[in-house]
DNA sequence: GCGACAG
DNA sequence: ATCTTGTCGC
């Protein structure tokens, strides 16, 4: 039987960098997912002066990335942005937002990091863990590690590191723009987590996925 | 002690 | 994240 992974989130700082160093154990770093048909894009945006979260929820279809499925939620804010503690932030109501889904999804792609994080446990692997659903992180800037700029062609990428080990990579998701920092999340290789961010970019730097669901937080 | 710091 | 017009470059 699958052990509860429920936790609150009236937590204060130091009881949340405990709960990822209680958590962070659990994450699957090997693949772990099967077909992939539904992959889910996740996106926070913030209403009424920061007061009120909203999370959205696009649901693509793979590979062909139709618009199948769309959720939002609405949650008062009650946790600050602090670097490193995210998940604590949003989560809540990216929850809300998913149960609400009719059927799960195959992949999450999150905003943020996954493991390229002080303690491994970025909100992509938190969210992962608690729905075990495969998840990866899609981050637009770097949180944590060390990395070169990969050469400027679609396509290409360059390890991110952390004390001599890979937690990630910059990958270059379209020709000449600025890359995007990638890292598995749960259940979820890099190399596989770097074909799924590519597979879903086409025309644009952020992966479609990504893009529909900002859509639908902050329009 | 001084920077760095996802969204 | 969010506040916000024009502007440089392909």
């Amino acid at each position: 039987m699958k052990a509860s992974l429920t936790h609150s989130w009236n937590v204060t700082p130091a009881e949340a960098i405990a709960l990822q160093q209680a958590l962070r154990g659990r994450v699957i770093l090997a693949d772990r997912l099967g077909t992939v048909r539904r992959v889910a894009g996740v996106d926070v945006g913030f209403e009424a002066d920061g007061t009120v979260t909203r999370a959205a929820v696009a649901v693509l279809a793979y590979p062909g990335l139709e618009l199948l499925e769309t959720t939002i939620a609405r949650r008062p804010t009650e946790f600050p942005y602090v670097p490193g503690l995210l998940s604590f932030r949003e989560l809540p109501a990216v929850l809300d937002a998913l149960t609400q889904l009719c059927e799960p999804p195959d992949l999450l792609l999150c905003d943020g990091q996954g493991i390229a994080h002080p303690r491994r446990f970025g909100i992509a692997s938190h969210l992962g863990l608690l729905m075990d659903v495969p998840s990866i992180g899609v981050g637009k800037t770097r949180l944590y590690g060390t990395g070169v700029e990969p050469a400027h062609q679609r396509g290409q990428w360059s390890p991110l590191r952390a004390h001599q080990e890979v937690i990630g990579a910059i990958v270059r998701t379209r020709s000449g723009v600025k890359p995007l920092y990638v890292s598995s999340g749960h259940r979820v290789s890099l190399e596989t987590a770097i074909g799924y961010v590519m597979g879903c970019c086409t025309r644009y730097r952020l992966p479609e996925t990504t893009r529909q669901a900002h859509r639908l937080a902050s329009g």
